[in-house]
DNA sequence: ACCAGAAGTTTCAAACTTGAAACAACTGGA
DNA sequence: TCCAGTTGTTTCAAGTTTGAAACTTCTGGT
Protein backbone atom coordinates (compact mmCIF):
# COMPACT_ATOMS: atom_id res chain seq x y z
CA UNK A 1 0.00 0.00 0.00
CA UNK A 2 1.12 3.68 -1.28
CA UNK A 3 1.37 6.53 1.11
CA UNK A 4 0.10 9.39 -0.32
CA UNK A 5 1.48 12.77 0.18
CA UNK A 6 -0.29 14.36 3.46
CA UNK A 7 -1.58 18.32 3.46
CA UNK A 8 1.62 19.38 4.82
CA UNK A 9 4.21 17.80 2.26
CA UNK A 10 1.63 18.67 -0.40
CA UNK A 11 1.87 22.24 0.36
CA UNK A 12 5.79 21.96 0.16
CA UNK A 13 5.69 19.96 -2.77
CA UNK A 14 3.63 21.93 -5.58
CA UNK A 15 5.79 25.42 -4.92
CA UNK A 16 8.93 23.04 -5.13
CA UNK A 17 7.97 21.31 -8.06
CA UNK A 18 7.51 24.62 -9.76
CA UNK A 19 10.77 25.90 -8.55
CA UNK A 20 12.61 22.48 -9.84
CA UNK A 21 10.81 23.33 -13.13
CA UNK A 22 10.74 27.55 -13.20
CA UNK A 23 14.42 28.19 -11.60
CA UNK A 24 16.82 26.31 -14.14
CA UNK A 25 14.45 28.23 -16.75
CA UNK A 26 14.80 31.52 -15.64
CA UNK A 27 18.73 31.31 -14.78
CA UNK A 28 19.37 29.69 -18.09
CA UNK A 29 17.42 32.92 -20.12
CA UNK A 30 19.42 35.27 -18.86
CA UNK A 31 22.80 34.01 -19.31
CA UNK A 32 22.15 33.08 -22.88
CA UNK A 33 21.45 36.37 -23.13
CA UNK A 34 24.41 37.66 -21.49
CA UNK A 35 26.71 35.12 -21.83
CA UNK A 36 25.14 33.20 -24.67
CA UNK A 37 25.28 29.68 -22.95
CA UNK A 38 22.73 27.56 -20.54
CA UNK A 39 22.70 27.29 -17.21
CA UNK A 40 24.49 24.05 -16.54
CA UNK A 41 27.56 25.05 -18.67
CA UNK A 42 28.07 27.77 -17.07
CA UNK A 43 28.05 25.82 -13.68
CA UNK A 44 31.07 23.55 -15.34
CA UNK A 45 32.42 26.84 -15.92
CA UNK A 46 32.43 27.57 -12.61
CA UNK A 47 33.41 24.70 -11.11
CA UNK A 48 36.56 24.31 -12.83
CA UNK A 49 37.40 27.85 -11.82
CA UNK A 50 36.55 26.75 -8.21
CA UNK A 51 39.93 24.57 -8.65
CA UNK A 52 43.92 26.09 -7.90
CA UNK A 53 44.43 24.33 -11.13
CA UNK A 54 41.53 25.23 -12.94
CA UNK A 55 41.49 21.63 -14.32
CA UNK A 56 39.49 18.08 -13.13
CA UNK A 57 38.87 15.17 -15.44
CA UNK A 58 35.58 14.47 -17.53
CA UNK A 59 34.60 12.11 -15.13
CA UNK A 60 34.57 14.19 -12.01
CA UNK A 61 33.46 17.38 -13.88
CA UNK A 62 30.71 14.97 -14.79
CA UNK A 63 30.01 13.65 -11.24
CA UNK A 64 30.30 17.61 -9.32
CA UNK A 65 28.12 18.67 -11.85
CA UNK A 66 25.45 16.32 -11.78
CA UNK A 67 26.07 15.61 -15.30
CA UNK A 68 26.02 12.23 -17.72
CA UNK A 69 28.80 11.23 -19.49
CA UNK A 70 27.71 12.30 -22.60
CA UNK A 71 26.18 15.17 -21.79
CA UNK A 72 29.12 16.50 -20.17
CA UNK A 73 30.82 15.71 -23.48
CA UNK A 74 28.63 17.38 -25.82
CA UNK A 75 29.18 20.44 -23.91
CA UNK A 76 32.99 20.71 -23.19
CA UNK A 77 33.16 20.22 -26.56
CA UNK A 78 30.86 23.61 -27.21
CA UNK A 79 32.80 24.73 -24.93
CA UNK A 80 35.99 23.83 -26.03
CA UNK A 81 35.05 25.54 -29.83
CA UNK A 82 34.14 28.45 -27.96
CA UNK A 83 37.68 28.67 -26.44
CA UNK A 84 36.77 28.43 -22.73
CA UNK A 85 38.38 25.24 -22.28
CA UNK A 86 40.89 23.07 -23.61
CA UNK A 87 41.05 19.14 -23.16
CA UNK A 88 44.14 17.28 -22.59
CA UNK A 89 45.17 13.49 -22.06
CA UNK A 90 46.42 12.51 -18.35
CA UNK A 91 49.49 11.19 -18.72
CA UNK A 92 49.19 8.69 -16.04
CA UNK A 93 45.90 6.87 -17.06
CA UNK A 94 45.50 7.34 -20.74
CA UNK A 95 41.66 6.62 -21.01
CA UNK A 96 41.03 10.45 -19.13
CA UNK A 97 41.19 13.67 -20.47
CA UNK A 98 41.74 16.56 -18.04
CA UNK A 99 39.59 19.80 -19.11
CA UNK A 100 41.03 23.02 -18.06
CA UNK A 101 39.38 26.31 -18.33
CA UNK A 102 41.48 28.45 -20.09
CA UNK A 103 42.40 32.30 -19.30
CA UNK A 104 39.21 33.39 -21.57
CA UNK A 105 36.96 31.13 -19.86
CA UNK A 106 37.59 32.76 -16.50
CA UNK A 107 37.28 36.13 -18.09
CA UNK A 108 33.67 35.22 -19.42
CA UNK A 109 33.13 33.78 -15.81
CA UNK A 110 34.28 37.12 -14.76
CA UNK A 111 32.07 39.11 -16.67
CA UNK A 112 29.14 37.19 -16.39
CA UNK A 113 29.31 36.56 -12.31
CA UNK A 114 27.96 39.99 -10.92
CA UNK A 115 24.96 40.02 -12.77
CA UNK A 116 24.44 36.34 -12.72
CA UNK A 117 24.53 36.30 -8.67
CA UNK A 118 22.44 39.56 -8.49
CA UNK A 119 19.85 37.00 -9.94
CA UNK A 120 20.17 34.38 -7.80
CA UNK A 121 19.31 36.88 -5.40
CA UNK A 122 16.64 38.38 -6.70
CA UNK A 123 14.94 35.00 -7.37
CA UNK A 124 15.83 33.35 -4.41
CA UNK A 125 16.99 35.03 -0.92
CA UNK A 126 15.71 38.83 -1.69
CA UNK A 127 12.60 37.52 0.07
CA UNK A 128 13.94 34.75 2.68
CA UNK A 129 14.45 36.14 6.26
CA UNK A 130 18.17 34.79 7.16
CA UNK A 131 16.59 32.58 9.62
CA UNK A 132 14.74 31.04 6.63
CA UNK A 133 18.02 31.17 4.43
CA UNK A 134 19.62 28.99 7.46
CA UNK A 135 16.61 27.12 7.42
CA UNK A 136 17.02 26.38 3.96
CA UNK A 137 20.63 25.06 3.93
CA UNK A 138 19.39 22.87 6.41
CA UNK A 139 16.67 21.42 4.67
CA UNK A 140 18.52 21.29 0.52
CA UNK A 141 21.51 19.30 2.64
CA UNK A 142 19.37 17.04 4.20
CA UNK A 143 17.91 16.59 0.53
CA UNK A 144 21.28 16.25 -1.15
CA UNK A 145 22.68 13.86 1.11
CA UNK A 146 19.67 10.87 -0.82
CA UNK A 147 22.15 9.18 -2.11
CA UNK A 148 20.76 9.39 -5.59
CA UNK A 149 20.79 12.89 -5.65
CA UNK A 150 24.48 12.36 -5.75
CA UNK A 151 26.55 14.09 -3.01
CA UNK A 152 28.44 17.15 -4.01
CA UNK B 1 29.03 47.20 -6.85
CA UNK B 2 27.11 43.60 -6.67
CA UNK B 3 26.69 42.53 -3.43
CA UNK B 4 28.09 38.61 -3.23
CA UNK B 5 26.43 35.84 -1.49
CA UNK B 6 27.47 35.68 2.34
CA UNK B 7 28.30 32.65 3.98
CA UNK B 8 24.83 31.46 5.37
CA UNK B 9 23.45 31.95 1.34
CA UNK B 10 26.14 30.11 0.17
CA UNK B 11 25.40 27.15 2.28
CA UNK B 12 21.72 27.41 1.00
CA UNK B 13 22.86 28.23 -2.64
CA UNK B 14 25.24 25.65 -3.07
CA UNK B 15 22.38 22.46 -1.90
CA UNK B 16 19.97 24.02 -4.05
CA UNK B 17 21.18 24.25 -7.32
CA UNK B 18 22.27 20.57 -7.00
CA UNK B 19 18.32 19.92 -6.02
CA UNK B 20 17.15 21.63 -9.11
CA UNK B 21 19.55 19.77 -11.26
CA UNK B 22 19.81 16.45 -10.12
CA UNK B 23 15.73 15.97 -9.03
CA UNK B 24 14.05 16.52 -12.05
CA UNK B 25 16.77 14.26 -13.52
CA UNK B 26 15.84 11.35 -11.09
CA UNK B 27 12.23 11.94 -11.15
CA UNK B 28 12.76 11.80 -15.44
CA UNK B 29 14.50 8.60 -15.20
CA UNK B 30 12.05 6.75 -13.52
CA UNK B 31 9.22 8.27 -15.17
CA UNK B 32 10.60 7.23 -18.08
CA UNK B 33 11.81 3.53 -17.24
CA UNK B 34 7.86 3.37 -16.11
CA UNK B 35 5.64 5.31 -18.42
CA UNK B 36 8.06 6.12 -21.22
CA UNK B 37 7.37 9.71 -20.90
CA UNK B 38 9.36 12.85 -19.36
CA UNK B 39 8.75 14.55 -16.13
CA UNK B 40 7.30 17.17 -17.16
CA UNK B 41 4.83 15.34 -19.41
CA UNK B 42 3.75 13.52 -16.75
CA UNK B 43 3.13 16.97 -15.15
CA UNK B 44 1.24 18.18 -17.98
CA UNK B 45 -0.77 15.25 -17.46
CA UNK B 46 -1.56 15.72 -13.41
CA UNK B 47 -2.25 19.06 -13.95
CA UNK B 48 -5.13 18.22 -16.45
CA UNK B 49 -6.23 15.42 -14.48
CA UNK B 50 -6.74 17.90 -11.21
CA UNK B 51 -9.33 19.74 -13.33
CA UNK B 52 -13.08 18.78 -13.18
CA UNK B 53 -13.30 18.01 -16.94
CA UNK B 54 -9.85 17.38 -17.51
CA UNK B 55 -9.74 20.20 -19.40
CA UNK B 56 -7.54 23.37 -19.89
CA UNK B 57 -6.42 25.66 -22.58
CA UNK B 58 -3.29 25.21 -24.38
CA UNK B 59 -1.99 28.68 -22.41
CA UNK B 60 -3.42 27.99 -19.57
CA UNK B 61 -1.51 24.47 -19.64
CA UNK B 62 1.42 26.30 -20.66
CA UNK B 63 1.59 29.19 -17.47
CA UNK B 64 0.32 26.26 -14.96
CA UNK B 65 3.20 24.06 -15.82
CA UNK B 66 5.95 26.87 -16.65
CA UNK B 67 6.32 25.74 -20.38
CA UNK B 68 6.90 27.82 -23.28
CA UNK B 69 4.09 27.62 -25.78
CA UNK B 70 6.37 26.03 -27.84
CA UNK B 71 7.53 23.28 -26.10
CA UNK B 72 3.74 22.55 -24.86
CA UNK B 73 2.70 22.50 -28.32
CA UNK B 74 5.42 19.65 -29.44
CA UNK B 75 5.03 17.91 -26.06
CA UNK B 76 0.81 17.69 -26.50
CA UNK B 77 1.57 16.60 -29.58
CA UNK B 78 3.65 13.63 -28.36
CA UNK B 79 0.91 12.34 -26.02
CA UNK B 80 -2.26 12.89 -28.65
CA UNK B 81 -0.18 10.23 -30.45
CA UNK B 82 -0.33 8.11 -27.88
CA UNK B 83 -3.66 8.86 -26.96
CA UNK B 84 -3.43 10.25 -23.77
CA UNK B 85 -4.78 13.62 -24.57
CA UNK B 86 -7.33 14.96 -27.61
CA UNK B 87 -7.07 18.53 -28.45
CA UNK B 88 -10.61 20.03 -29.75
CA UNK B 89 -11.29 24.03 -30.48
CA UNK B 90 -12.93 26.16 -28.56
CA UNK B 91 -16.28 27.65 -29.92
CA UNK B 92 -16.31 30.84 -28.22
CA UNK B 93 -12.70 31.75 -29.24
CA UNK B 94 -11.23 30.04 -32.24
CA UNK B 95 -7.80 30.96 -31.63
CA UNK B 96 -7.94 28.75 -28.51
CA UNK B 97 -7.51 25.20 -28.46
CA UNK B 98 -8.86 22.59 -25.77
CA UNK B 99 -6.22 19.74 -24.30
CA UNK B 100 -8.68 16.83 -22.32
CA UNK B 101 -6.81 13.94 -20.68
CA UNK B 102 -8.49 10.36 -22.00
CA UNK B 103 -9.70 8.11 -19.82
CA UNK B 104 -6.39 6.30 -21.79
CA UNK B 105 -4.34 9.09 -19.83
CA UNK B 106 -6.43 9.12 -17.00
CA UNK B 107 -5.77 5.02 -16.53
CA UNK B 108 -1.81 5.77 -17.08
CA UNK B 109 -1.88 8.63 -13.86
CA UNK B 110 -3.51 5.69 -11.98
CA UNK B 111 -0.80 3.02 -12.76
CA UNK B 112 2.07 5.36 -12.36
CA UNK B 113 0.97 7.69 -9.30
CA UNK B 114 1.98 5.37 -6.68
CA UNK B 115 5.51 5.02 -7.42
CA UNK B 116 5.90 8.10 -8.54
CA UNK B 117 4.36 9.51 -4.99
CA UNK B 118 6.75 6.75 -3.45
CA UNK B 119 9.88 8.35 -5.36
CA UNK B 120 8.83 11.47 -4.24
CA UNK B 121 9.03 10.64 -0.23
CA UNK B 122 11.87 8.56 -1.02
CA UNK B 123 13.83 11.47 -2.60
CA UNK B 124 12.54 14.89 -0.62
CA UNK B 125 10.38 14.01 2.38
CA UNK B 126 12.08 10.98 3.86
CA UNK B 127 14.05 12.30 5.47
CA UNK B 128 12.61 15.76 6.69
CA UNK B 129 11.14 16.52 10.01
CA UNK B 130 7.35 17.49 10.12
CA UNK B 131 8.59 21.12 11.21
CA UNK B 132 11.07 21.11 8.38
CA UNK B 133 8.28 20.17 5.73
CA UNK B 134 6.39 23.15 6.81
CA UNK B 135 9.67 25.48 7.07
CA UNK B 136 10.09 23.85 3.30
CA UNK B 137 6.24 24.93 2.52
CA UNK B 138 6.26 28.28 3.71
CA UNK B 139 10.20 29.52 2.21
CA UNK B 140 9.02 27.54 -1.50
CA UNK B 141 5.93 29.04 -1.39
CA UNK B 142 8.15 32.63 -0.80
CA UNK B 143 10.39 31.98 -3.64
CA UNK B 144 7.57 31.06 -6.28
CA UNK B 145 5.64 34.44 -4.96
CA UNK B 146 8.50 35.99 -7.50
CA UNK B 147 7.13 36.90 -10.42
CA UNK B 148 9.49 35.45 -12.66
CA UNK B 149 8.85 32.15 -11.46
CA UNK B 150 5.23 32.61 -12.17
CA UNK B 151 2.42 32.10 -9.47
CA UNK B 152 1.00 28.83 -10.25
C1' DA C 1 -17.59 48.02 -41.45
C1' DC C 2 -12.62 48.57 -41.48
C1' DC C 3 -8.16 47.75 -40.00
C1' DA C 4 -4.05 48.08 -36.84
C1' DG C 5 -2.60 45.66 -33.13
C1' DA C 6 -3.03 42.04 -29.57
C1' DA C 7 -3.59 37.23 -28.22
C1' DG C 8 -3.19 32.14 -28.84
C1' DT C 9 -1.05 28.62 -31.14
C1' DT C 10 1.96 26.19 -34.32
C1' DT C 11 6.05 25.66 -37.29
C1' DC C 12 10.93 26.20 -38.16
C1' DA C 13 15.84 25.44 -37.61
C1' DA C 14 19.34 25.00 -34.43
C1' DA C 15 20.95 23.50 -30.07
C1' DC C 16 20.90 20.36 -26.19
C1' DT C 17 20.05 15.83 -23.80
C1' DT C 18 19.37 11.03 -23.60
C1' DG C 19 20.55 5.85 -23.20
C1' DA C 20 22.81 2.54 -25.61
C1' DA C 21 26.54 0.98 -28.12
C1' DA C 22 31.29 1.45 -29.43
C1' DC C 23 35.90 2.22 -28.27
C1' DA C 24 40.26 2.47 -25.80
C1' DA C 25 43.07 1.68 -21.83
C1' DC C 26 43.77 -0.17 -17.32
C1' DT C 27 43.45 -4.09 -13.75
C1' DG C 28 43.84 -8.44 -11.53
C1' DG C 29 43.68 -13.38 -11.52
C1' DA C 30 44.97 -17.72 -13.77
C1' DT D 1 51.74 -13.33 -20.06
C1' DC D 2 47.07 -13.52 -21.31
C1' DC D 3 42.67 -12.14 -21.28
C1' DA D 4 38.09 -11.35 -19.09
C1' DG D 5 36.13 -7.66 -16.75
C1' DT D 6 36.12 -2.84 -15.40
C1' DT D 7 36.63 2.10 -16.02
C1' DG D 8 36.65 6.53 -18.65
C1' DT D 9 35.20 8.69 -22.65
C1' DT D 10 33.07 9.44 -27.11
C1' DT D 11 29.80 8.50 -30.88
C1' DC D 12 25.24 7.51 -32.53
C1' DA D 13 20.39 8.11 -33.37
C1' DA D 14 16.28 9.60 -31.54
C1' DG D 15 13.77 12.76 -28.84
C1' DT D 16 13.23 17.34 -26.45
C1' DT D 17 13.65 22.40 -25.86
C1' DT D 18 14.54 26.85 -27.53
C1' DG D 19 13.45 31.72 -29.58
C1' DA D 20 11.85 33.67 -33.49
C1' DA D 21 8.83 33.88 -37.23
C1' DA D 22 4.45 32.69 -39.31
C1' DC D 23 -0.37 32.13 -39.03
C1' DT D 24 -5.09 32.65 -37.49
C1' DT D 25 -8.54 34.79 -34.92
C1' DC D 26 -10.25 38.35 -31.93
C1' DT D 27 -10.73 43.36 -30.18
C1' DG D 28 -11.17 48.20 -30.00
C1' DG D 29 -10.99 52.58 -32.15
C1' DT D 30 -12.48 55.13 -36.07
Amino acid sequence: MTEWLDEDEMAAWLPLIRIVQALPQALDRRLREEAGIPHNYYGMLATLSARADRTLTMGELARLTASSPSRLSHAVTGLEQRGWVVRKQCPEDKRRQFVTLTDAGQELLDRVAPSHVEHVRDLVFSRLSPEQVRQLAQIAATIVGNDELGEA
